[in-house]
DNA sequence: TTCTACGTTTCAAACGTTTGAAATAAATCA
DNA sequence: TGATTTATTTCAAACGTTTGAAACGTAGAA
């Protein structure tokens, strides 16, 4: 029918010779308009292909029925599997999605946040980025009554807002306690940067579960790492190589930390390594790759929080009413054996 | 300044006690105003944080500086990172992108085509579904004058069409060349699913490696496994188990199928694995992690496919001209030593 | 016959922006 | 002084949609 020029209510209604409003409500299905009409309406609607123009909706209904992500990397997937709890949940429910990148850089992030902005969005979900510390781009949307719902990453310099974060304390704890009552005395934790709060939270779950276990602390038994193969094999080193009595089990801040340390130890030929256990944060689809995977995952259940997040925020778009608490939502980790 | 009210040209005028369209004009640097006027609107512009209603906008030029991609899965970093050349092109461009994930299925892309059909976008990148082969919901863009460029899967059913694709035949030929050269007599082809025209593409590279080289064709060096496992350890037992003189380098059709392959094999504890290499197409980020990586992978260069089909969609969409040749792209395969 | 009520359709304003044409005021020229 | 140019601003229509208010014709009631 090569049409060219998108059709609008006004060709519809010249076609049917009928007033624009008519069209609209017809279409809309208004009650006070002739049922034979709608009929045509309808009829000559589908067989023009009409689809109606959403700039000139948003801008009469002062909504855009889209909501905004911002993430840090689709290649990493607990982001893309968070996307999928988002993305199921918000089109139920008649909203469309903007995913925005920002590669870790706070000036990708404003941009997107500017950009979003600009689009009228009706609401935020946002894992921040690193070394996002300023919130000036992010107030903009709570001034204007946008609800913002920080998730993934948490804010630690911004007290009051609506958090959804995995309870990653939970997760290492139960990873550790696992280890312990699995009968493994010495239990090692290798913790991610130290500016990122998660790696204390997990710490701190980590030493909770050696208490409550009855099992002593030996700070000779804790390490740190960045993302940095180079580190992690120091990190690594120091753990395994530098005592008599080294670790027989390993919980680790995140499992991309992980494989680096098992593949160095096993490439090392570290003796022991067959009575070691390894545990981490992630549960990676490519686990079923390796030859030698680690004994459990601790399964963060990303969509979980995809949707917590986008549950919250669609009630908060709906509402409508500033006057709510802020939210804190906490996903629950579990482990998962391989 | 909490406005509650998102700040429009309307607001910007009352306070300066002028036009709209003055206003309008000095934000877009029309020479006809006034240098000190300017400089005020700009200057309140700034401190009440305007932000141009993009749906007005678009309605207004006819024109949403918007592009959508339409792609199966998030989760495969083929298509991830494809993404992030368009993206970071589409950008410099002042377009904005919208992704949509089709899981595969070709309802979701049909629900998808029509949301970015109703969001005017100016154009379409689409890696369309394993089981598109009706294409009505993407005639209607091109009934709109809407370009399409279908990248990374082939529509083989739809002829003319803009593609951009990578050259799979080139990248086959390229491993299979040099695993022969290298000094394999019988190397052996493991392809994808046959309903896939990529699977035949990379055969015929397989093929003539082997006549260019003139190593003798085989027929028991071939097989075919979909992305089971089941059924890719089958496959490997066929090629592997099967005859007294197995292959002793393999191209796979995709890492995914290679690792499953490379794993049963250790797993089996097969005897020639050390004097057997392997290659596979690829090069997947998380090889890192894998104690016993392939020899190499077919790089096939996601980005720049990404990037090409941008630059070929913003160029349709700037000429309007619907008269140009339907274009092909064809981007090379590289191989990458592990 | 006139009035009221009802079912249906149309009018007209609004959403926020752009932009050619028209208006205004000031400055220059004859 | 009056006419013309110039610089600047404003008017008004348009983009496509929604929606309360107004208008219409027709049928039933008084």
């Amino acid at each position: 029918m090569s049409t060219k020029t998108p059709v609008t209510l006004k060709l519809l209604a010249q076609k049917l010779k009928i007033s624009i409003s008519t069209v609209s409500k017809a279409l809309n299905d208004y009650p006070t308009i002739n049922a034979y009409t709608k009929e045509r309406v309808k009829q000559m609607a589908a067989e023009l292909h009409f689809t109606p123009n959403k700039s000139a909706l948003n801008l009469q209904i002062q909504k855009s029925y889209t909501i905004g992500i911002i993430l840090p990397d689709l290649m990493d997937h607990y982001f893309t599997r968070s996307i999928f709890g988002i993305e199921q949940y918000a089109r139920q429910y008649g909203y469309n999605v903007i995913i925005g990148q920002s590669y870790d850089d706070l000036k990708k992030e404003v941009d997107l946040a500017n950009m979003l902005l600009k689009s009228r969005i009706d609401g935020l979900i946002i894992a921040i980025s690193k070394n996002t510390q300023n919130f000036d781009h992010l107030d903009m949307f709570e001034n204007l009554g946008l609800p913002i719902i920080y998730y993934g990453r948490n804010p630690s310099f911004n007290l009051s807002c609506h958090k959804v974060l995995s309870n990653t304390y939970q997760g290492c704890y139960k990873a550790t306690d696992f280890l312990i009552k699995r009968g493994h005395k010495r239990v090692a934790y290798l913790g991610g940067p130290k500016m990122i709060s998660f790696t204390h939270d997990r710490f701190k779950g980590y030493i909770n579960a050696l208490n409550d276990n009855h099992t002593p602390f030996d700070a000779s038994l804790v390490a740190y790492t960045d993302f940095d193969k180079t580190n992690t094999n120091a990190a690594i080193k120091e753990l395994f190589y530098n005592s008599e009595n080294p670790p027989t089990a390993l919980v680790a801040f995140k499992e991309q930390i992980l494989f680096d340390a098992m593949k160095y130890l096993r490439s090392n030929k570290y003796e022991k390594m067959d009575q070691t256990e390894f545990i981490g944060f992630g549960n990676m689809p490519f686990i079923r790759y390796l030859d030698n995977p680690p004994l459990a995952s601790i399964e963060e259940n990303p969509e979980s929080m995809g949707e917590n997040a986008i549950k919250l925020l669609l009630k908060l778009i709906d509402q409508k009413t500033e006057a709510t608490e802020y939210q804190e939502v906490m996903v629950d980790c579990e482990l998962v054996m391989h």
